[in-house]
DNA sequence: TATGAATGAGCATTCATTCAT
DNA sequence: CATGAATGAATGCTCATTCAT
């Protein structure tokens, strides 16, 4: 586990670094941007500020490593969970199962990324922003991907498709929280009503005809290393 | 326009207070809160701090006062953009409309809606959630009207009706802030997109068989009063 | 009763200046000089902030004002405890009745007269300083006229006299503070107390048997580490 | 002497924390704990404000730092001041020329204690009642040796004794400000005047020749218009 | 006579950041 | 590699005081 680490001293610098990301984030998700104190982040990794500073060079700089750090690790958890061969609701499933898990295993990560990052500047947000585009991208792609296996016509338009990527991602991302706060529901349930919701839409909910959760052989095996 | 109000002396309360809530949810919507300085808040309104704190108390208050304000705006333009006798697709259509639309014209305080009060502290989060709650019901049960006009069993699990309006109100505040950052994305065509998708669903989407926007005689007169 | 008087428009100046000095004796001498603020005044008066400002000019007049009406009003309730034509122990004893009957009475001006004044800068100290100085001297000239009662030769050295008038009426303060604190003790009670000290050592001192400094070889040695 | 060190950067913690306790008390004893400004202690101190939050947490903490130190030094001097062997008058004059000499010597300090803290609130007060009730135990004491000295029944009323011991502990307290601020009156001429007052009078007790109240007709006459 | 509206100035406190060692 | 010592610059908040009516 990342955080309580041992205080010992004389650690290499990159292991040291780590510490000091993993309180940064704690911290950062915890309390926010402004409220965070380098002092409390300091005592929270072990070590004196002014050795914060000699490794991270100021409270900006730790904050973007902080972003950085948490959305790579988030786009290759998603990236991870998703088999590239599979039919196109399959990989969408697998990419949300994947989402909702690290989310749920990472909430100070997600606190940063999703709340604080997005709260305190442009050149923040613009962090994000980018690991967002990925995935709404990727999201894109599966609809068109989907709208070719459907034996469509691929000349959907392309501000259309693009509304509704974000409407998924924005929708996955608010159940993130609310599979947080709700007590009981776990990143599979979040993953399938959106599943629901997105693949069959509302009118076919109502005519009984849902998409179905697949069945899996080891349901964990894709999003095993995102711990 | 409430900003930018000619600097003179000597209103009364009420009118001062306005000017005061106005200058405060635009520091707070573009700065956040804790960066937010009350100095600048009283600038902005044109009076000296002690006003500020003579007639909203504390910083605290303040935020807490500006939350109040723009979440009965929020919710009481879409309330005003329904019309409650029309079938369920109808009014859920409206309250996008509306939604999309006093987001637009309101920018700041719906940061102060959606970015700020829920990343500085629980109470203001609360304050948030409230509001929020009442438009996830009134979607809730917009669904389950639906499924009556559907004529089918209202057996549909209660969980999966809440995630479902939770997934699309969400999906509505990320939209929100994709439309009012991409340019030429109006609300309407905000509303119609997410309608598409949530009606459809990306299924129909592909079977061609998308829901489709109603012509209307005035389309802003149900929520002209929001500015 | 001073206080509470009920709060009506319209009343001559001089009532409301005594309402004002009612409510600014209450304040000064529960919460001290600086902590006291003219809006507290202001309103336990039951009138507005311009309107103390109006009749007693400034926060230091307020509090000068204060100072005079306490410091006359103790003096002449000493004064007018005692009966002149008595014999000096008569009236030391009268006096001192009075004196601790008054603070117990008017805790607030005491406090105001003896705690407060002397702790916010010589302007006010001086103040009370004259009052305590007519105090004083009544009490000088009483010792004086015991030595007459008692046909002893006047020519008691007056440093003397003065510093033993200055340790009873040092011990008097003290013991009201004290008999206001400890419950159970009455002004009368007080007043017996410190006569007896007082007066059997003043008695002593008459009959010329005084304690003796003893000789010391090295006067300094017991407290040169004090330094 | 302790103010007036040479500014010098880089010193360990404890010396600085002595200029900064010495730079406070100076500014509480003449200023008052609310008049006195961080700034103003800092200026004096010769360092920067944080520094002495860094070290003394508050402004209220510093206050209280400040009257524990002094408190202890004075409680200390008197200590140090008496021989335990010799015979109770002995002891008594012993204690007062050190008590005397320490204020003289210490005004600020004496300030802090006598004025300032007991007009600041009960936590203060407190703080400082606790080092006079050990002073005003130390004299009870002494008055009952004293009476066994004179071979005297040891059946002195208790509260008597304490209001003796109150006044005699008052006195002093009040001749040190007198003797501070009349010039050309030492310690020692200070100490022997309330010595003559003191021991006389309780000589006079112990030899069971107590001034005694008057019966009075109407006891209350003298003082009823004080009310 | 009386007050609602308004402010300049100051204060306790905190924080990101840097030296000197 | 690591830190104890130190600070410039804000920030939230309060208060005595004054106008305009």
């Amino acid at each position: 586990m990342r955080m309580g680490a041992v205080k010992s001293k004389r650690m290499p610098r990159a292991v040291r670094e780590q510490q000091m990301l993993d309180a940064a984030v704690r911290t950062f998700g915890r309390r926010g941007y402004m409220a965070a104190s380098m002092d409390e982040i300091a005592e929270l990794a072990g070590v004196s500020k002014p050795l914060v500073y000699l490794y991270l060079n100021s409270k900006d700089d730790l904050f973007t490593a902080c972003i950085r750090r948490e959305a790579a690790a988030l786009a290759e958890a998603v990236r991870a969970g998703v088999r590239p061969g599979l039919p196109a609701d399959r990989q969408l499933w697998e990419g949300l199962r994947a989402f909702f898990t690290h989310t749920a295993r990472n909430p100070d990560g997600w606190s940063v990324l999703h709340l604080q990052a997005r709260t305190h500047g442009e050149r923040f947000a613009a962090e994000v922003a980018a690991m967002r585009a990925e995935i709404v991208a990727f999201v894109t792609q599966l609809i068109a991907a989907a709208a070719r296996e459907a034996h469509r016509d691929p000349d959907l338009p392309e501000r259309e498709v693009a509304g509704v990527a974000e409407a998924l991602v924005g929708a996955a991302e608010s159940l993130a929280a609310w599979a947080n706060a709700t007590p009981g529901v776990t990143a599979k349930q979040a993953a399938a009503t959106l599943m629901n919701f997105a693949w069959a839409g509302l009118g076919n909910l109502m005519a009984d005809r849902p998409w179905t959760v697949p069945e899996e052989g080891d349901p964990d095996a894709a999003v095993a290393q995102a711990g």
